[in-house]
RNA sequence: GGGGCGUUAGCUCAAUUGGGAGAGCACUGCCUUUGCAAGGCAGGGGUUACCGGUUCGAGCCCGGUACGCUCCA
């Protein structure tokens, strides 16, 4: 059986050496998987994705060991002890990060490959390094005078000793003065703070030859570079720092592929290599710019570095599900898109998106060796496609902003930094893009004042929140807890229907280490023997509860599985328990029930959402809780209302049918050949896996795997807890449906009493829907509020919502006519009151109360008088006895303000006495008081204040 | 994870110290005009994202939420 994934088909190694320096890129990857899978028994992985599945500390991958981090962590397994492959990996913001360098050297880049060959626990220096050394000399046909090595010299202060048997192995192939021992600093490698670590050793090439360039090894010479790292992990660093001897010894080995590369094809820049030629092809196809010449000082060759780079890790990482965005892995594409972008419109003064369609030589670059990027291909060139044209929005408004931050440096002919700051920071309008447009208008920019800015936001956005303390178990803790005889926990009554199980504490951890017993009131982790709580996985939460014993009662807020361990963690609600102590798990199983309900409901919705809407739906996430279940797919637009209708129904036709839900553990293989069978893409899955059916008997499903009748039952690779029957789910609603991500759906959905709680308010709202289009107008605006209030923020099915909306709709127009109509018959009445006032009054001065006037109506009015005698001074009031209100306004011309009559000291006087407060201009102001009962006192207040105004 | 900015008519955007929500384009109708990006007049169109607060009065001030843009890690 072939173990080295779809489609490699690796050529024999040809191993005479005449033959290396015509190899291509792809030879030469395929040679390295050859020589390790056939020669030493390895077995090919495939690359993992650049995104990472369930690693949220790692931004991208960013080295081959990153699919084997639980194997080293002593956390997981794998069916084989020797692996080899070439890793896809992403250097670009977060720990590791050449952004900056790209296009300036030879030999950095965002994207690369890394080949490499791991050991588990099985061989170790001594086969790392003459594997090695044979790859090279032998295999790839490196000169030997060429190559150095190092080792680890040792490190007194950390009591570690030098690593005599990587160096002696090294003196049986190369003389002592080119085999060089090397500090922590190159030769000790650490996962992180803690965890996996240990001496590493290195091979270096010199390009140039002949020479004895020793003292040029780690001395960031582009002629003498390190081609391939060999990790010995042999010890963990603990938490107080010091280092322990590991029961499993691993080798984990990366050579960067496209340097390696750049050696055998005799090239001195990587850029020079089959890899990238073809690229810089059709980046001079696509622009019209002059071909690639090689130079690192030179603009555009500089432009054709950065794009063809960027378009490769886009490709690459858009491939595995990243997309751009404004956070986190889809904001470095972002930044990534836009400086080849850049690199495009300013170099190569391209104005129209063309990074898309590049996306084709990439293709034809990579994807022999990794397929998926054949199957996505079109979905990444529109990804790319859409951001370039977002980028262009920008740049736009950046010009804009640009055009007024030049108008207001003026004279000076100098950009203000904040200015500019604002144009980064704000506007992602780049410093130096900036600093060109000035140039070239004459102008300059502060770049000093722009630096400061810039470091007081990066030291605004350093200050960190202090994370979540959370109860770790360290490879070492687990190990410590093995080696004292602890087994793994029996989770196994996970699945039963009793929602307790007696069980001994095997283990009591705090923050800060392991107890003899849990007590006080800090977070604790109680490991058990067995349990019956389900821990966190597959999108379904970890199950709470209690665990008691006869001295004490713990409360389970969160259950994780640590390696073989169930972590219970919580804390003490009152006594104690001790550890070897017989206790109680009692899980909260009201909850369980409602999350397996929303579990079980969730097969049959993916199951649903397939019928139809087709065989493309793809689950992209999933989530289960106690309250809802939310469901993340792959589709090409949103779901029309009757499709999401018919899915609603299929789903509650299942649960009203009772359907039994069957489970088991199945060999992968078997369980693999069952017709129609869902799993999630890109997840990994033991062997045997657990397989639950919905719909059919488990037993005849496995009779006959293969034929097409299973297509119509819900069968799923899944480890997660489910009901026996489908009608214990009750009812079954959909309440939203909407677009995450590009081409990425999420549904949302109740079941039991939620889902019935939904629909009884669903009813309520067709009631008041009712009510309101029958009742008459005077009652329209209480039904309406009272209405929308509760529609708005109300869950309820969506189907109903969808039939309802234009309903309430139609309810908001015929309301805004009544308002309308209402508002211009008391503008009219107020109108009439007005003139016949305006009419029997005379002098330079008029207060008057008009009856019910709104606002509006009351400044209509008073537009109305002014216009009968533009030289009275007016002052309105209009009391409202249903809200307790006085609406005051006054209009004063500009002979009498000269006089000493103030339109705003003149209505405060007016608001004072009916219990308000105001003012405004001294030509036209309003004010308000909150006591209608005393408008004619507020009238009287006005008339007198105006006459000793105006004398 | 932490900042900054934004959200106003179908679209693009205004709105001075808090004091009658506007323009252009688009739309509807009428008029004028033989037609190519026509012109004139009139009109419709707003819960100023949402929720709460301060105030006599909030698009504007304060707090929160949602969404978007953007920078840093």
């Amino acid at each position: 059986m072939s173990n080295c994934g779809s489609g490699c088909g690796y050529p024999l190694v040809h191993q005479e050496v005449s033959i290396v320096s015509t190899s291509s890129a792809r030879d030469i990857r395929n040679s390295f998987v050859r020589f390790f899978t056939e020669k030493a028994g390895h077995t090919f992985v495939n690359s993992s994705p650049v995104v990472p599945m369930d690693d949220p500390t790692l931004l991208f991958t960013n080295a081959g060991m990153n699919q084997f981090k639980d194997v080293f962590l002593g956390q997981g397994s794998r069916p084989y002890s020797r692996a080899v492959n070439s890793q896809k990996c992403i250097r670009a913001g977060g720990k590791h990060n050449d952004l900056e360098d790209v296009g300036k050297d030879s030999y950095h880049h965002t994207f690369f490959e890394m080949l490499g060959n791991w050991s588990f626990g099985d061989y170790f220096k001594k086969e790392a390094i003459e594997w090695a050394w044979e790859m090279l000399t032998e295999v790839y046909g490196i000169d030997p005078q060429r190559l150095y090595a190092t080792y680890f010299k040792g490190a007194p202060e950390q009591q570690l000793e030098m690593d005599e048997e990587a160096r002696d192995l090294w003196l049986t192939f190369l003389p002592p003065e080119r085999v060089i021992g090397c500090g922590m600093k190159d030769n000790f490698w650490e996962m992180g703070e803690t965890g996996p670590c240990g001496p590493c050793s290195e091979i270096h090439y010199d390009r140039v030859g002949g020479r004895d360039a020793s003292d040029l090894v780690n001395a960031d010479d582009p002629d003498v570079l390190e081609i391939w790292n060999l990790v010995f992990i042999q010890f963990n660093r603990e938490t107080d720092g010091t280092l322990k001897p590991l029961p499993a010894r691993h080798v984990d080995t990366g050579m960067g592929f496209e340097r390696l590369v750049s050696i055998l094809q005799n090239k001195r820049s990587n850029y020079d290599t089959d890899l990238w030629s073809p690229l810089f092809e059709a980046i001079s196809q696509a622009t019209g710019a002059r071909p690639y010449q090689g130079r690192m000082d030179d603009p555009v060759d500089t432009a054709y570095r950065v794009i063809a780079d960027h378009v490769r890790c886009l490709t690459v990482a858009i491939t595995d599900g990243a997309v751009p965005s404004n956070e986190g892995r889809g904001y470095v594409l972002r930044r990534i898109l836009r400086r080849a972008a850049r690199q495009g419109h300013q170099v190569l003064q391209m104005q129209d998106p063309f990074l898309h369609a590049l996306v084709p030589a990439v293709i034809d670059s990579l994807g022999d060796a990794h397929e998926e990027l054949r199957e996505h291909s079109g979905r990444v060139a529109e990804v790319i496609k859409e951001e370039e044209e977002s980028f262009g929005r920008t740049i736009d408004r950046g010009l804009q902003l640009f055009a007024e931050a030049a108008e207001r440096a003026g004279d000076s002919r100098m950009i203000s930094p904040e200015d500019a700051f604002k144009l980064h920071d704000t506007y992602g309008f780049p410093i130096d893009l900036t600093s060109v447009m000035a140039e070239e208008r004459g102008f300059t920019v502060d770049m000093a004042g722009y630096e400061d800015l810039m470091e007081q936001a990066r030291q605004l956005s350093r200050r960190r929140e202090q994370q979540d303390q959370r109860i770790e178990l360290t490879p070492d803790a687990i190990e410590e807890l093995a080696a004292g005889g602890a087994g793994p926990t029996d989770d196994s009554p996970k699945y039963d229907q009793a929602d307790t199980v007696t069980a001994k504490v095997i283990a009591i951890r705090g923050l800060d280490g392991f107890r003899d017993q849990a007590d006080g009131d800090g977070t604790l982790g109680l490991v058990l023997d067995r349990t019956c709580c389900y821990a966190e996985a597959g999108g379904q939460v970890g199950d709470t509860g209690s665990i008691n014993s006869n001295d004490g009662a713990f409360q389970v807020r969160s259950t994780r599985k640590i390696g073989p361990y169930i972590m219970h963690e919580g804390s003490m609600s009152s006594g104690s328990i001790a550890m070897d102590s017989d206790v109680q798990v009692q899980r909260t199983g009201d909850r369980r029930n409602a999350i397996m309900a929303n579990h079980s409901a969730t097969h049959l919705l993916n199951h649903a959402l397939r019928d139809v809407l087709g065989e493309q739906v793809e689950q992209r996430g999933s989530l289960v809780d106690e309250s809802i279940l939310r469901f993340d797919f792959s589709a090409p637009g949103p779901v029309e209302p009757e499709q999401l209708e018919r899915i609603q129904s299929q789903v509650s036709v299942a649960i009203e049918e009772d359907q039994e839900i069957g489970a088991a553990e199945v060999p992968l293989e078997q369980a693999q050949a069952i017709h129609g069978v869902r799993a999630v893409f890109g997840e990994r899955y033991p062997d045997p896996v657990r397989v639950v059916c919905i719909g059919a008997a488990l037993n005849e499903v496995l009779a006959q795997p293969g034929n097409p009748q299973w297509r119509s039952s819900a069968i799923e690779f899944c480890g997660g807890t489910h009901l026996h029957r489908t009608s214990e789910a009750g009812r079954f609603m959909i309440t939203s449906e909407q677009g995450i991500a590009a081409g990425v759906r999420r549904i949302v959905a109740l079941t039991g009493p939620a889902a019935e709680e939904a629909i009884a308010t669903s009813a309520r709202i067709s009631g008041m829907i009712e009510a309101a289009e029958a009742c008459d107008d005077a009652e329209l605006q209480d039904a309406w509020t009272s209405l929308w209030n509760l529609f708005e923020s109300a869950t309820i099915p969506l189907v109903d919502r969808q039939a309802q909306e234009p309903r309430i709709e139609a309810i908001r127009k015929r309301l805004k006519t009544v308002r309308k109509a209402s508002a211009s018959s008391n503008r009219d009445s107020v109108l009439e009151q007005a003139r016949a006032i305006g009419q029997e009054h005379d002098g330079p001065t008029l207060v008057a109360i008009l009856d019910e006037a709104d606002k509006d109506s009351l400044a209509a009015a008073m537009d109305s008088l002014c216009a009968q005698e533009p030289g009275r001074a007016t002052l309105l009031l209009s009391p409202d006895m249903d809200n307790g209100k006085v609406t005051i306004l006054a209009t004063v011309p500009d002979e009498l303000v000269k006089s000493g009559l103030s339109a705003g000291e003149w209505v405060k006087k007016a608001a004072v006495a009916c219990g308000g407060g105001g003012g405004g201009r001294p030509d036209r102001a309003q004010a308000g008081g909150k006591d209608p009962s005393r408008v004619e006192e507020a009238a009287e207040a006005a008339r007198n204040h105006a006459r000793e105004a105006l004398g």
